[in-house]
DNA sequence: CGGCATACG
DNA sequence: CGTA
DNA sequence: GCCG
């Protein structure tokens, strides 16, 4: 590229562009490439509010994101444009004049930029109308109209057909009635085998006198409500396997899993477990876990459960690993190195893990300036997602108290909210879902998690990037732990070996205004074609996921970003999480019940 | 006694 | 080994 | 640790 980045007029922050007037403008235009259509009508100030807005001209309509123009008509037009006349959203040029009115009147936090439906150049021919953003349009504008925060009960959470709300998902014939295979077994269905419910019933929780012998293997195939009647008895087990994750051999230990296994079963019994011998009816639930279970219900504790719970060993290895970037094995090295808290471990890092040597910019004679380009340096880092893990623990032990701080369902939305309308300025027509536990229906999330798609055409990775940048231009995104964007101009869905994964970026980032706290957020944009599968993927739990593929690989496919037949290695892409599910044989599980992680 | 999800930085 |  |  021959561009610089932008000038940064402001030393501290990145966020504003100082205008003559001294003003400082929120870059509303921010990974906003513009052509500007030359015209005898002068262009100038169009020109340098694009310049003030943090937008940038190109010279080349195809490489644009938008273009703006006081010309009309098509024949003009194409002649001026060549064939991105009908690949590039023309806008006329008040576009361009009300964003830089709107950016004067900013406050606290930066208003949306103005749609660009509003704006568009009329060609007659096929107006190219695209489809509207999944999120709001208006996201902050005020309450939030009807969100799919909103428990309206009947499908609240699901995301994936945001253009056509009431898609009906063909309610069975009302003479099909609700035989869930969750109908206990009344004489006339002895758990034979033969039990299997409709494919065209979701799957239900289960009533309350479910024979456990019948409950089955993956938690894909069944119910996993986010709180069950045997909470405290999974609570009472855990700190056993959670201690175990530090183990050395914990990777050959495999017992953990067997654990989780236990506990996600549990997960989907509705009624209270009597017993250890009740329990081990459960497939997964063997003798070991059903002595815990035993120990459990006579005492009201675990013994040794209890010890491991008062361990400052313990204790210290969950702290270490609460942060970023440390997991079990380096949380257990830690405490060998002896590190007691988190100041040890900040210092340990500190020590291990400096820095990368500036690569010399052959501006030589700088020696002055070190400090301001080391600064620099790590300012790009810290955007870039290129963070040493000392920057990343320092970063994360400055911002843990708001990190540890859950995110209540309201805030998720406005996250959601903030990403939509961010996405929606650079490519309207994207959809977009929250998921993770917010989608399962959990009060509070540790993080958002939020997977998008592009419209055909754009490269997943160029515009995760141009996202990332605009949110960190805007301030909102403060530090990228983690990046994974895939080159661009590698063509789409090469099938089979080819099969290249998600762009990802793991961030942090707070919400413009007062009194808002930094949040882990993690975006995700997918192909179009494997939207449905990265939101399948991206939904959790751990266990559901684990077992779908699982049960995948027993059908003969592999279930990555999407599902790939083994024997011919070729892609099935599907539309949505129903039909994946049903392609694999599988009833659908609603999002609330795929809570099968302890 | 082998297998336990999978991919990427 | 870390992240999801 | 538990299943097949």
């Amino acid at each position: 590229m021959l561009r610089p980045p932008l000038p940064q007029r402001t030393a501290s922050s990145s966020s504003g562009h100082r205008t003559p007037d001294g003003l400082v403008l929120p870059p509303l235009l921010a990974e906003i490439t513009v052509f500007v259509v030359p015209a005898k009508v002068d262009m100038a100030q169009a020109v340098s509010q694009i310049e003030a807005l943090g937008g940038e001209r190109v010279l080349r309509p195809e490489d644009a994101r938008i273009v703006v123009t006081a010309l009309r008509g098509r024949p003009r037009l194409e002649r001026v444009l060549g064939s991105a006349v009908d690949t590039v959203p023309i806008l006329r040029a008040e576009f361009i004049g009300d964003s830089y009115v709107l950016a004067q009147v900013a406050g606290d936090i930066p208003p949306p930029l103005p749609r660009w439906d509003d704006y568009r150049v009329s060609l007659r021919r096929r107006t190219a109308s695209i489809e509207l953003v999944s999120g709001p349009t208006t996201p902050r504008a005020t309450t939030p109209t009807k969100q799919p925060s909103t428990p309206t009960s009947k499908r609240p959470l699901s995301p994936l057909s945001p253009v056509t709300p009431s898609k009906r998902p063909k309610t069975t014939s009302p003479e099909t009635p609700r035989t869930d295979g969750a109908e206990p077994g009344t004489d006339a269905t002895p758990d034979s085998p033969e039990t299997k419910p409709s494919l065209d019933e979701d799957v239900a929780p289960y009533p309350p006198d479910i024979r456990f012998r019948t409950i089955p293997r993956m938690a894909v195939q069944r119910p996993s409500p986010l709180t069950c009647p045997n909470q405290d008895i999974i609570d009472a087990i855990k700190p056993i396997y959670l201690e175990r994750e530090y183990d050395e051999l914990a990777q050959l230990n495999t017992n953990v899993l067997s654990y989780r296994r236990s506990i996600a079963i549990i997960k989907s019994v509705p009624r209270r477990i009597k017993s250890g011998d009740e329990a081990r009816k459960l497939v997964d639930v063997g003798a070991k876990v059903a002595n815990r279970i035993d120990e459990y219900l006579h005492t009201g504790r675990i013994a040794e459960a209890e010890e491991i719970k008062a361990s400052p060993r313990f204790q210290a290895l969950r702290l270490f690993s609460s942060v970023w970037s440390v997991g079990h094995s380096t949380a257990a090295e830690l405490w060998r190195a002896g590190c007691r808290d988190l100041e040890d471990v900040r210092l340990y890092f500190s020590r291990t893990d400096a820095a990368p040597p500036l690569e010399d910019d052959g501006d030589g004679w700088g020696y002055d300036r070190s400090a301001a380009r080391e600064e620099r340096a790590r300012s790009r880092r810290r955007k870039e997602g290129k963070m040493t893990r000392e920057e990343v623990v320092a970063a994360w032990l400055d911002l843990k108290d708001e990190l540890d701080t859950p995110i209540p369902r309201d805030e998720v939305v406005e996250i959601g909210d903030i990403v939509a309308e961010h996405l929606g300025a650079l490519a309207p027509g994207c959809n977009q879902a929250v998921t993770g536990g917010y989608r399962r229906g959990k009060e509070t999330t540790s993080d958002v998690d939020v997977v998008f798609r592009p419209q055909k055409g754009e490269e997943t990775g160029a515009l995760l990037g141009a996202l990332r940048r605009r949110l960190t231009r805007f301030g909102i995104i403060t530090h990228v732990l983690q990046l994974s964007e895939r080159e661009t101009g590698t063509p789409l869905h090469h099938g089979g070996a080819n099969f290249d994964n998600l762009d990802k970026a793991f961030v942090i980032l707070r919400l413009p205004g007062k009194g808002r706290f930094h949040r882990r957020v993690d975006l995700i944009c997918a192909p179009p074609a494997r939207y449905a599968a990265a939101v399948l993927s991206w939904s959790g739990s751990m266990m559901f996921e684990r077992d779908l593929r699982r049960w995948a690989e027993d059908r003969g496919y592999k279930f990555r970003a999407g599902l790939i037949e083994i024997a011919t290695n070729r892609e099935v892409n599907l539309d949505s999480e129903r039909k994946i599910l049903r392609f694999l044989e599988l009833r659908y599980v609603p999002p609330e019940l795929r809570n099968a992680d302890g």
